[in-house]
DNA sequence: CTTGCGCCCGTACTATGGTACGGTGCTTAA
DNA sequence: TTAAGCACCGTACCATAGTACGGGCGCAAG
């Protein structure tokens, strides 16, 4: 019982097969020394890996920065203030992608404010926002 | 010069030409009846069309929820309650975004304090973090 | 009239993170 | 021993919003 096939480790890992299928491909976790004796067998710190890989994504790092961290680590090549300043970069990566959200979510705010203020006649401004389209000069992409 | 090509009609809009041919296979926009001169020309509310997409979809809506606006908006079927909701589930949505994202600052935020705290022996909690694997409970994905 | 830019079209490719499929082969329990 | 159930593999596909490419023409200016 103790052959840990890759449906085990995906169930240990909280993964799906394929993708560990796919981190494999990807060459964030090496394949296993082939099948000599019939199914892949995968080691606790290849399970303990895919839960890393796992969690860092959970903070928002890309697969790419993973396999590039993961290199590091397999370097012993990591210390703090390299850690650091890969945690520093996705946190100002993390505050533009939230104040795009918030700037979208004023705007959504303003229409909406707008719509409840022009419900007597009937016509709603999206209307008119679509026969009138918006100015001109707004030309940058 | 009266002839508004589809480098004009992009131009005018602020998109690129392919942006618009993408738009016409997706059906967002009615491609211009055959060319029958020569070139396919642009008529104004086309171009007004166009520059509404690109408004809309700096409120976050992607481009099949776009589609599905335009296509009462093309039957006059839009009222302000149904803009509102509209606007309203979008910002349903972005707040979850947001949430998420803040989600994983804290995390990163956690992370970071743990690296400056931990400098003086050299080793950096990624280092450990990664060699025992987060907690074997932490399996719903 | 010819050069060259712009437009035509379908198709393929980009990044992202998987997910699905189909045919074969190993493995294990009844 | 045999059938069920995983595992093996490559490849194709999902959504998203374009972007790029290549070959073939139109059209206008010089």
């Amino acid at each position: 019982m103790g052959v840990t096939t890759i449906g085990k480790a995906a169930r240990r890992a909280g993964v799906h097969v394929e993708t560990i299928r796919f981190y494999e491909r990807r060459g964030l976790i090496a394949r296993p020394p082939a099948r000599a004796v019939g199914y892949r067998h995968y080691a606790e710190d290849t399970i303990a890996r895919i839960r890393f890989i796992k969690s860092i994504k959970q903070l928002g790092f890309r697969l790419s920065e993973i396999s590039t961290l993961l290199g590091y680590l397999d370097n012993d090549d990591v210390d703090c203030a390299a850690a650091e300043h890969l945690a520093e970069n996705k946190i100002t990566e993390i505050d533009e992608k939230i104040l795009a959200l918030q700037t979208m979510k004023t705007a959504l705010l303003a229409f909406s404010d707008q719509c409840a203020a022009q419900k007597p006649d009937g016509m709603c401004i999206v209307n008119e926002l679509y026969q009138a389209g918006p100015p001109e000069e707004a030309l940058s992409s």
